[in-house]
DNA sequence: GTGGTCTAGACCACT
DNA sequence: GTGGTCTAGACCACA
Protein backbone atom coordinates (compact mmCIF):
# COMPACT_ATOMS: atom_id res chain seq x y z
CA UNK A 1 0.00 0.00 0.00
CA UNK A 2 2.57 2.35 1.03
CA UNK A 3 5.72 2.93 3.63
CA UNK A 4 6.09 4.34 6.73
CA UNK A 5 9.35 5.86 8.19
CA UNK A 6 9.90 5.16 11.28
CA UNK A 7 12.80 7.33 11.17
CA UNK A 8 10.78 10.56 10.66
CA UNK A 9 9.95 13.28 13.51
CA UNK A 10 6.48 12.82 11.65
CA UNK A 11 3.82 10.60 13.89
CA UNK A 12 3.12 7.31 12.38
CA UNK A 13 -0.63 8.18 12.67
CA UNK A 14 0.00 11.29 10.65
CA UNK A 15 1.69 9.75 8.26
CA UNK A 16 -0.86 6.99 7.41
CA UNK A 17 -3.30 9.86 7.39
CA UNK A 18 -0.84 11.85 4.99
CA UNK A 19 -0.33 8.98 2.42
CA UNK A 20 -4.16 8.33 2.34
CA UNK A 21 -5.25 11.25 1.96
CA UNK A 22 -2.47 11.57 -1.31
CA UNK A 23 -4.18 8.48 -2.91
CA UNK A 24 -7.83 9.90 -2.37
CA UNK A 25 -6.77 13.11 -4.02
CA UNK A 26 -4.78 11.29 -6.95
CA UNK A 27 -8.07 8.94 -7.39
CA UNK A 28 -5.69 5.97 -7.14
CA UNK A 29 -8.54 5.37 -4.13
CA UNK A 30 -11.69 6.66 -5.91
CA UNK A 31 -14.82 7.61 -4.14
CA UNK A 32 -16.43 4.30 -2.93
CA UNK A 33 -13.92 2.42 -2.89
CA UNK A 34 -12.93 0.46 0.52
CA UNK A 35 -9.83 1.01 2.63
CA UNK A 36 -8.01 -2.10 4.31
CA UNK A 37 -9.70 -2.87 7.46
CA UNK A 38 -8.01 -1.24 10.65
CA UNK A 39 -7.09 -4.67 11.49
CA UNK A 40 -5.43 -5.77 8.37
CA UNK A 41 -3.27 -2.30 8.02
CA UNK A 42 -2.55 -2.96 11.34
CA UNK A 43 -0.73 -6.14 10.07
CA UNK A 44 0.66 -4.94 7.10
CA UNK A 45 2.63 -1.81 8.65
CA UNK A 46 3.18 -3.87 11.53
CA UNK A 47 1.73 -1.24 14.08
CA UNK A 48 -0.97 -1.22 16.52
CA UNK A 49 -4.79 -1.24 15.50
CA UNK A 50 -5.05 1.79 17.89
CA UNK A 51 -2.87 4.20 15.57
CA UNK A 52 -4.59 2.88 12.54
CA UNK A 53 -8.07 3.76 13.99
CA UNK A 54 -6.65 7.12 14.92
CA UNK A 55 -5.32 7.83 11.55
CA UNK A 56 -8.91 6.61 10.01
CA UNK A 57 -10.46 8.32 12.78
CA UNK A 58 -8.40 11.75 11.78
CA UNK A 59 -9.19 11.17 7.70
CA UNK A 60 -13.00 11.20 8.90
CA UNK A 61 -13.07 14.17 10.18
CA UNK A 62 -11.34 16.02 7.44
CA UNK A 63 -14.07 14.25 5.11
CA UNK A 64 -12.06 12.25 3.06
CA UNK A 65 -13.68 8.40 4.36
CA UNK A 66 -16.55 7.32 6.06
CA UNK A 67 -16.76 4.42 8.44
CA UNK A 68 -19.57 2.02 8.72
CA UNK A 69 -18.91 -0.42 11.80
CA UNK A 70 -18.92 -4.20 10.26
CA UNK A 71 -18.81 -2.87 7.05
CA UNK A 72 -15.35 -0.82 6.84
CA UNK A 73 -14.34 2.20 5.74
CA UNK A 74 -14.72 4.02 1.94
CA UNK A 75 -13.66 7.08 0.49
CA UNK A 76 -16.17 9.81 0.66
CA UNK A 77 -17.47 11.61 -2.85
CA UNK A 78 -15.65 14.86 -3.39
CA UNK A 79 -18.82 16.85 -3.30
CA UNK A 80 -19.42 16.97 0.44
CA UNK A 81 -16.68 19.30 1.17
CA UNK A 82 -17.76 22.82 1.39
CA UNK A 83 -15.29 25.43 2.64
CA UNK A 84 -15.35 26.34 5.96
CA UNK A 85 -13.62 29.85 6.11
CA UNK A 86 -12.37 29.39 9.87
CA UNK A 87 -10.32 26.50 8.65
CA UNK A 88 -8.68 28.25 5.68
CA UNK A 89 -8.11 31.09 7.61
CA UNK A 90 -6.07 28.82 10.20
CA UNK A 91 -4.27 27.13 7.30
CA UNK A 92 -3.15 30.43 5.66
CA UNK A 93 -1.66 31.42 8.82
CA UNK A 94 -0.01 28.35 9.64
CA UNK A 95 1.43 28.74 6.02
CA UNK A 96 2.28 32.34 6.52
CA UNK A 97 4.20 31.70 9.91
CA UNK A 98 6.09 28.44 8.60
CA UNK A 99 7.07 30.41 5.49
CA UNK A 100 8.03 33.35 7.65
CA UNK A 101 10.21 31.01 9.57
CA UNK A 102 11.76 29.48 6.14
CA UNK A 103 13.00 32.86 5.30
CA UNK A 104 14.56 33.94 8.36
CA UNK A 105 16.59 29.97 8.73
CA UNK A 106 19.69 31.30 6.79
CA UNK A 107 18.29 31.56 3.55
CA UNK A 108 17.69 33.90 1.29
CA UNK A 109 14.60 35.07 0.64
CA UNK A 110 14.90 33.52 -3.14
CA UNK A 111 15.59 30.00 -1.40
CA UNK A 112 12.85 30.44 0.70
CA UNK A 113 10.06 31.39 -2.33
CA UNK A 114 12.02 28.64 -4.08
CA UNK A 115 10.62 26.23 -1.26
CA UNK A 116 7.16 27.25 -0.99
CA UNK A 117 6.45 27.19 -5.51
CA UNK A 118 8.32 23.74 -5.48
CA UNK A 119 5.79 22.51 -3.40
CA UNK A 120 2.82 24.18 -4.80
CA UNK A 121 4.15 22.99 -8.38
CA UNK A 122 4.56 18.88 -6.45
CA UNK A 123 1.35 19.13 -5.29
CA UNK A 124 -0.92 20.39 -8.21
CA UNK B 1 9.87 42.50 21.33
CA UNK B 2 7.74 40.47 19.61
CA UNK B 3 4.25 38.56 20.08
CA UNK B 4 3.91 34.46 21.17
CA UNK B 5 1.05 32.59 20.03
CA UNK B 6 -0.20 30.70 22.82
CA UNK B 7 -3.37 29.24 20.96
CA UNK B 8 -0.70 27.52 17.90
CA UNK B 9 0.69 24.25 18.38
CA UNK B 10 4.10 25.36 17.17
CA UNK B 11 5.63 24.97 20.45
CA UNK B 12 6.66 28.46 22.76
CA UNK B 13 10.46 28.12 22.58
CA UNK B 14 10.53 27.53 19.05
CA UNK B 15 8.28 30.78 18.71
CA UNK B 16 11.07 32.09 20.61
CA UNK B 17 14.03 30.78 18.26
CA UNK B 18 11.97 32.11 14.49
CA UNK B 19 10.95 35.53 16.52
CA UNK B 20 15.04 36.25 16.89
CA UNK B 21 16.23 34.67 13.93
CA UNK B 22 13.87 37.04 12.08
CA UNK B 23 15.13 40.16 14.00
CA UNK B 24 18.64 39.15 13.49
CA UNK B 25 18.52 38.35 9.84
CA UNK B 26 16.67 41.87 9.19
CA UNK B 27 19.57 43.42 11.66
CA UNK B 28 16.97 45.00 13.65
CA UNK B 29 18.90 43.36 15.94
CA UNK B 30 22.73 44.09 15.12
CA UNK B 31 25.82 42.01 15.59
CA UNK B 32 27.01 42.76 18.49
CA UNK B 33 23.85 43.66 20.37
CA UNK B 34 22.86 42.16 23.29
CA UNK B 35 19.58 40.20 23.99
CA UNK B 36 17.50 40.37 26.93
CA UNK B 37 18.64 38.32 30.00
CA UNK B 38 16.67 35.38 30.26
CA UNK B 39 14.92 36.14 33.00
CA UNK B 40 14.29 39.22 31.65
CA UNK B 41 13.04 37.93 28.76
CA UNK B 42 10.83 35.36 30.27
CA UNK B 43 9.12 38.44 32.55
CA UNK B 44 8.39 40.18 29.34
CA UNK B 45 6.88 36.93 27.68
CA UNK B 46 5.37 35.47 30.88
CA UNK B 47 6.47 32.26 30.07
CA UNK B 48 8.93 29.83 32.13
CA UNK B 49 12.80 30.68 32.15
CA UNK B 50 13.32 27.15 31.19
CA UNK B 51 11.81 27.86 27.51
CA UNK B 52 13.97 30.87 26.99
CA UNK B 53 16.93 29.13 28.05
CA UNK B 54 15.35 26.01 25.55
CA UNK B 55 15.61 28.94 22.90
CA UNK B 56 18.68 30.62 23.28
CA UNK B 57 20.85 27.50 23.56
CA UNK B 58 18.79 26.72 20.02
CA UNK B 59 19.60 29.98 18.82
CA UNK B 60 23.68 29.46 20.07
CA UNK B 61 23.45 26.12 18.54
CA UNK B 62 22.23 27.59 15.04
CA UNK B 63 25.02 30.55 15.19
CA UNK B 64 22.93 33.11 15.42
CA UNK B 65 24.26 33.94 19.40
CA UNK B 66 27.07 33.62 21.83
CA UNK B 67 26.73 33.71 24.94
CA UNK B 68 29.34 34.72 27.65
CA UNK B 69 28.49 33.62 30.86
CA UNK B 70 28.10 36.46 33.29
CA UNK B 71 27.87 39.03 30.37
CA UNK B 72 24.89 37.85 28.44
CA UNK B 73 23.76 36.58 24.93
CA UNK B 74 24.98 38.46 21.84
CA UNK B 75 24.21 38.66 18.26
CA UNK B 76 26.77 36.84 16.55
CA UNK B 77 28.40 38.07 12.94
CA UNK B 78 25.94 37.04 10.35
CA UNK B 79 29.44 35.03 8.46
CA UNK B 80 28.30 32.35 10.50
CA UNK B 81 24.25 31.65 10.34
CA UNK B 82 24.36 28.43 8.18
CA UNK B 83 20.78 26.58 7.19
CA UNK B 84 19.59 23.90 9.22
CA UNK B 85 18.11 21.40 7.33
CA UNK B 86 15.97 19.50 9.66
CA UNK B 87 15.15 22.99 10.74
CA UNK B 88 13.90 23.34 7.12
CA UNK B 89 12.51 20.26 6.40
CA UNK B 90 10.38 20.31 9.29
CA UNK B 91 9.07 23.66 8.07
CA UNK B 92 8.51 22.23 4.46
CA UNK B 93 6.24 19.50 5.51
CA UNK B 94 4.79 21.97 7.69
CA UNK B 95 4.04 24.20 4.33
CA UNK B 96 3.21 20.62 2.35
CA UNK B 97 0.39 19.56 5.14
CA UNK B 98 -1.25 23.18 5.50
CA UNK B 99 -1.13 23.50 1.53
CA UNK B 100 -2.88 20.25 1.10
CA UNK B 101 -5.39 20.63 3.45
CA UNK B 102 -6.16 23.90 1.81
CA UNK B 103 -6.79 21.85 -1.48
CA UNK B 104 -9.35 19.75 0.30
CA UNK B 105 -10.86 22.44 2.30
CA UNK B 106 -13.27 22.73 -0.55
CA UNK B 107 -11.13 25.56 -3.00
CA UNK B 108 -10.43 24.64 -6.22
CA UNK B 109 -6.96 24.02 -6.52
CA UNK B 110 -6.66 27.70 -8.27
CA UNK B 111 -7.64 29.33 -5.26
CA UNK B 112 -5.24 27.50 -2.79
CA UNK B 113 -2.54 28.36 -5.25
CA UNK B 114 -4.00 32.35 -4.85
CA UNK B 115 -3.57 31.72 -1.38
CA UNK B 116 -0.09 30.88 -0.72
CA UNK B 117 1.23 33.14 -3.90
CA UNK B 118 -0.44 35.68 -1.83
CA UNK B 119 1.51 35.14 1.35
CA UNK B 120 4.37 35.13 -0.42
CA UNK B 121 3.39 38.61 -2.01
CA UNK B 122 2.82 40.25 1.37
CA UNK B 123 5.58 38.74 2.81
CA UNK B 124 8.00 39.27 0.03
CA UNK C 1 -16.34 18.85 38.42
CA UNK C 2 -19.74 16.53 36.51
CA UNK C 3 -20.64 13.34 37.14
CA UNK C 4 -20.71 10.40 34.20
CA UNK C 5 -23.04 7.89 33.95
CA UNK C 6 -21.48 4.57 33.50
CA UNK C 7 -25.07 2.76 32.98
CA UNK C 8 -25.57 4.90 29.90
CA UNK C 9 -25.17 3.97 26.10
CA UNK C 10 -23.34 7.08 25.30
CA UNK C 11 -19.39 6.25 25.18
CA UNK C 12 -17.83 8.12 28.60
CA UNK C 13 -15.94 9.83 26.29
CA UNK C 14 -18.84 11.27 24.14
CA UNK C 15 -20.03 12.20 28.02
CA UNK C 16 -16.86 13.92 29.09
CA UNK C 17 -16.99 15.84 25.22
CA UNK C 18 -20.87 17.28 25.95
CA UNK C 19 -20.37 17.95 29.66
CA UNK C 20 -17.78 20.13 28.98
CA UNK C 21 -19.75 21.99 25.77
CA UNK C 22 -22.48 22.63 28.01
CA UNK C 23 -20.33 24.34 30.60
CA UNK C 24 -18.33 26.14 28.22
CA UNK C 25 -21.62 27.48 26.71
CA UNK C 26 -23.02 28.41 29.55
CA UNK C 27 -19.83 30.36 30.12
CA UNK C 28 -19.47 28.33 33.91
CA UNK C 29 -16.01 27.99 31.48
CA UNK C 30 -15.06 31.44 30.44
CA UNK C 31 -13.09 31.78 27.34
CA UNK C 32 -9.46 31.09 28.24
CA UNK C 33 -10.26 29.42 31.56
CA UNK C 34 -8.21 25.75 31.53
CA UNK C 35 -9.46 22.80 31.75
CA UNK C 36 -8.46 20.47 34.08
CA UNK C 37 -4.97 18.32 33.19
CA UNK C 38 -6.01 14.70 31.37
CA UNK C 39 -4.33 12.88 33.96
CA UNK C 40 -6.18 14.99 36.83
CA UNK C 41 -9.65 14.96 35.19
CA UNK C 42 -8.83 11.01 34.23
CA UNK C 43 -8.39 10.39 38.68
CA UNK C 44 -11.16 12.57 39.59
CA UNK C 45 -13.50 10.31 36.51
CA UNK C 46 -11.93 7.09 37.38
CA UNK C 47 -11.20 6.65 33.74
CA UNK C 48 -8.28 6.08 31.59
CA UNK C 49 -6.19 8.97 30.53
CA UNK C 50 -6.79 7.62 27.19
CA UNK C 51 -10.32 8.23 27.19
CA UNK C 52 -10.36 12.08 29.01
CA UNK C 53 -7.65 13.10 26.25
CA UNK C 54 -9.90 11.83 23.56
CA UNK C 55 -12.53 13.72 24.47
CA UNK C 56 -10.32 16.87 24.90
CA UNK C 57 -9.68 15.99 21.47
CA UNK C 58 -12.78 16.26 19.88
CA UNK C 59 -13.30 19.12 22.15
CA UNK C 60 -10.53 20.70 20.31
CA UNK C 61 -11.74 19.16 17.16
CA UNK C 62 -15.13 20.96 17.45
CA UNK C 63 -13.49 24.52 18.09
CA UNK C 64 -14.09 25.05 22.35
CA UNK C 65 -10.59 24.35 23.61
CA UNK C 66 -7.07 24.90 22.13
CA UNK C 67 -4.49 22.77 23.58
CA UNK C 68 -0.84 23.33 24.50
CA UNK C 69 1.55 20.33 25.20
CA UNK C 70 3.20 20.94 28.53
CA UNK C 71 0.76 23.65 29.44
CA UNK C 72 -2.49 22.41 29.35
CA UNK C 73 -5.70 22.98 27.52
CA UNK C 74 -7.98 26.21 27.31
CA UNK C 75 -11.19 27.69 26.25
CA UNK C 76 -11.18 28.99 22.86
CA UNK C 77 -12.92 32.45 22.44
CA UNK C 78 -15.96 31.91 21.09
CA UNK C 79 -15.54 34.60 17.99
CA UNK C 80 -13.21 31.87 16.02
CA UNK C 81 -16.31 29.43 15.09
CA UNK C 82 -18.30 30.49 12.02
CA UNK C 83 -20.66 28.62 10.75
CA UNK C 84 -20.14 25.52 7.97
CA UNK C 85 -22.55 24.94 5.42
CA UNK C 86 -22.17 21.09 5.40
CA UNK C 87 -21.49 20.26 8.82
CA UNK C 88 -25.14 22.03 9.65
CA UNK C 89 -27.01 20.33 6.27
CA UNK C 90 -25.14 16.79 8.03
CA UNK C 91 -26.75 17.74 11.78
CA UNK C 92 -30.20 19.09 9.84
CA UNK C 93 -30.43 15.62 8.41
CA UNK C 94 -29.68 13.43 11.63
CA UNK C 95 -32.28 15.77 13.39
CA UNK C 96 -34.99 15.26 10.57
CA UNK C 97 -34.12 11.33 10.50
CA UNK C 98 -34.35 11.16 14.24
CA UNK C 99 -37.67 12.77 14.56
CA UNK C 100 -38.63 10.61 11.82
CA UNK C 101 -38.10 8.02 13.96
CA UNK C 102 -39.75 9.00 16.98
CA UNK C 103 -42.62 9.32 15.23
CA UNK C 104 -42.61 6.05 14.23
CA UNK C 105 -41.86 4.27 17.48
CA UNK C 106 -45.43 3.98 18.51
CA UNK C 107 -45.78 7.67 20.04
CA UNK C 108 -48.10 10.10 18.45
CA UNK C 109 -47.29 12.73 16.70
CA UNK C 110 -48.25 15.15 19.17
CA UNK C 111 -45.98 13.71 21.44
CA UNK C 112 -42.92 13.79 19.29
CA UNK C 113 -43.53 17.04 18.36
CA UNK C 114 -43.36 17.89 22.14
CA UNK C 115 -40.06 16.09 23.03
CA UNK C 116 -38.01 17.84 20.48
CA UNK C 117 -39.86 21.52 21.96
CA UNK C 118 -38.90 19.84 25.28
CA UNK C 119 -35.40 19.37 24.15
CA UNK C 120 -35.56 23.18 22.82
CA UNK C 121 -36.76 24.80 25.88
CA UNK C 122 -34.31 23.09 27.94
CA UNK C 123 -30.74 23.57 26.09
CA UNK C 124 -32.59 27.34 25.23
CA UNK D 1 -39.30 -0.03 -0.84
CA UNK D 2 -36.92 2.20 0.83
CA UNK D 3 -33.66 3.42 0.57
CA UNK D 4 -30.44 2.82 2.97
CA UNK D 5 -27.86 5.21 4.18
CA UNK D 6 -24.34 3.61 3.47
CA UNK D 7 -22.53 6.41 4.86
CA UNK D 8 -24.89 6.92 7.59
CA UNK D 9 -23.54 5.98 11.62
CA UNK D 10 -27.07 5.23 12.21
CA UNK D 11 -26.63 1.39 11.94
CA UNK D 12 -28.00 -0.62 8.92
CA UNK D 13 -30.61 -3.00 11.11
CA UNK D 14 -31.64 0.09 12.88
CA UNK D 15 -32.29 1.99 9.61
CA UNK D 16 -34.43 -0.82 7.98
CA UNK D 17 -36.50 -1.11 11.40
CA UNK D 18 -37.50 2.47 11.20
CA UNK D 19 -38.29 2.75 7.44
CA UNK D 20 -40.66 -0.72 8.59
CA UNK D 21 -42.08 1.64 11.62
CA UNK D 22 -42.94 4.51 9.68
CA UNK D 23 -44.60 2.45 6.62
CA UNK D 24 -46.53 0.59 9.04
CA UNK D 25 -48.04 3.69 11.28
CA UNK D 26 -48.73 5.38 8.04
CA UNK D 27 -50.49 2.33 6.65
CA UNK D 28 -48.54 2.31 3.40
CA UNK D 29 -48.52 -1.13 4.95
CA UNK D 30 -51.88 -2.21 6.44
CA UNK D 31 -52.36 -4.49 9.04
CA UNK D 32 -52.01 -8.08 7.58
CA UNK D 33 -49.89 -7.48 4.42
CA UNK D 34 -46.85 -9.34 4.12
CA UNK D 35 -43.49 -8.40 4.34
CA UNK D 36 -40.92 -9.16 1.90
CA UNK D 37 -38.94 -12.33 2.95
CA UNK D 38 -35.46 -11.56 4.56
CA UNK D 39 -33.79 -13.01 1.33
CA UNK D 40 -35.72 -10.83 -1.25
CA UNK D 41 -35.17 -7.82 1.22
CA UNK D 42 -31.90 -8.69 1.77
CA UNK D 43 -31.20 -8.65 -2.27
CA UNK D 44 -32.99 -5.54 -2.45
CA UNK D 45 -30.62 -3.65 -0.30
CA UNK D 46 -27.82 -5.69 -0.90
CA UNK D 47 -27.59 -6.28 2.44
CA UNK D 48 -26.45 -9.24 4.35
CA UNK D 49 -29.50 -11.44 5.18
CA UNK D 50 -28.41 -11.32 8.98
CA UNK D 51 -28.91 -8.01 9.22
CA UNK D 52 -32.58 -7.52 7.93
CA UNK D 53 -32.95 -11.15 10.21
CA UNK D 54 -31.99 -8.54 12.82
CA UNK D 55 -34.34 -5.84 12.04
CA UNK D 56 -37.23 -8.48 11.59
CA UNK D 57 -36.85 -9.40 14.79
CA UNK D 58 -37.24 -5.85 16.38
CA UNK D 59 -39.64 -5.48 15.10
CA UNK D 60 -41.28 -8.63 16.08
CA UNK D 61 -40.80 -7.73 19.36
CA UNK D 62 -41.45 -4.18 19.22
CA UNK D 63 -45.09 -5.67 18.50
CA UNK D 64 -45.38 -4.49 14.65
CA UNK D 65 -45.10 -7.46 13.08
CA UNK D 66 -45.32 -11.12 13.83
CA UNK D 67 -43.68 -13.76 12.14
CA UNK D 68 -45.52 -17.45 10.78
CA UNK D 69 -43.12 -19.95 10.30
CA UNK D 70 -42.92 -21.05 6.49
CA UNK D 71 -45.33 -18.35 5.70
CA UNK D 72 -43.51 -15.20 6.20
CA UNK D 73 -43.55 -11.86 8.37
CA UNK D 74 -47.17 -9.95 8.21
CA UNK D 75 -48.40 -6.32 9.81
CA UNK D 76 -49.63 -6.69 13.22
CA UNK D 77 -52.85 -4.68 14.23
CA UNK D 78 -52.19 -1.41 15.33
CA UNK D 79 -53.44 -2.10 18.86
CA UNK D 80 -50.26 -4.32 19.51
CA UNK D 81 -47.46 -1.14 18.95
CA UNK D 82 -46.22 0.26 22.19
CA UNK D 83 -43.41 3.12 22.68
CA UNK D 84 -40.13 1.15 23.51
CA UNK D 85 -38.85 3.88 26.22
CA UNK D 86 -34.95 2.73 25.42
CA UNK D 87 -35.39 3.74 22.23
CA UNK D 88 -37.41 6.66 22.41
CA UNK D 89 -34.26 8.02 25.18
CA UNK D 90 -31.82 6.79 22.44
CA UNK D 91 -34.19 9.15 19.34
CA UNK D 92 -34.30 12.14 22.12
CA UNK D 93 -30.08 12.25 23.42
CA UNK D 94 -29.67 11.86 19.16
CA UNK D 95 -31.60 15.13 18.44
CA UNK D 96 -30.44 16.52 21.90
CA UNK D 97 -26.91 16.38 20.50
CA UNK D 98 -27.75 17.57 17.38
CA UNK D 99 -29.09 20.07 18.62
CA UNK D 100 -26.48 21.10 20.60
CA UNK D 101 -24.00 21.02 17.88
CA UNK D 102 -25.52 23.28 15.77
CA UNK D 103 -25.52 26.13 18.42
CA UNK D 104 -22.24 25.21 18.26
CA UNK D 105 -21.75 25.55 14.71
CA UNK D 106 -21.77 29.58 14.25
CA UNK D 107 -25.26 30.09 14.47
CA UNK D 108 -27.25 32.07 16.68
CA UNK D 109 -29.69 30.06 19.07
CA UNK D 110 -32.56 31.94 17.21
CA UNK D 111 -31.11 30.28 14.39
CA UNK D 112 -30.77 26.77 15.45
CA UNK D 113 -34.24 27.28 16.77
CA UNK D 114 -35.66 28.18 13.23
CA UNK D 115 -33.68 24.56 11.51
CA UNK D 116 -35.42 22.47 13.89
CA UNK D 117 -39.20 24.39 13.71
CA UNK D 118 -38.61 24.25 10.17
CA UNK D 119 -38.16 20.38 10.62
CA UNK D 120 -41.02 19.83 12.76
CA UNK D 121 -43.11 22.18 9.97
CA UNK D 122 -41.76 19.80 6.84
CA UNK D 123 -42.10 16.33 8.69
CA UNK D 124 -45.19 17.19 10.29
C1' DG E 1 4.17 19.08 35.76
C1' DT E 2 1.72 19.10 30.73
C1' DG E 3 -0.24 17.00 26.35
C1' DG E 4 0.98 13.55 22.34
C1' DT E 5 1.90 9.14 20.68
C1' DC E 6 2.13 4.32 20.87
C1' DT E 7 1.67 -0.68 22.27
C1' DA E 8 -0.92 -4.67 23.94
C1' DG E 9 -4.92 -6.53 24.58
C1' DA E 10 -9.85 -6.59 26.00
C1' DC E 11 -15.00 -6.30 25.10
C1' DC E 12 -18.92 -4.57 22.48
C1' DA E 13 -22.46 -4.03 18.69
C1' DC E 14 -23.08 -4.68 14.02
C1' DT E 15 -22.55 -7.19 9.24
C1' DG F 1 -15.38 -10.56 9.85
C1' DT F 2 -15.94 -5.00 10.81
C1' DG F 3 -15.22 -0.52 13.45
C1' DG F 4 -15.73 1.69 18.35
C1' DT F 5 -14.53 2.08 23.01
C1' DC F 6 -11.79 1.37 26.91
C1' DT F 7 -7.99 -0.02 30.14
C1' DA F 8 -3.14 -0.25 31.63
C1' DG F 9 0.95 1.39 31.12
C1' DA F 10 4.99 3.14 28.50
C1' DC F 11 8.03 6.92 26.41
C1' DC F 12 8.60 11.48 24.40
C1' DA F 13 9.08 16.64 23.96
C1' DC F 14 7.87 20.73 26.11
C1' DA F 15 7.02 24.21 30.15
Amino acid sequence: MFQLDLTSHRSIYQQVVDNFKELIMTEALPAGSRLPSVRELSRLLSVNPNTVQKAYRELERAGFVHTASGRGTFVSEKTKILPDPARIETLRQEIRSAYSALKYSGLSPEEAKAIVLEIIEEEG
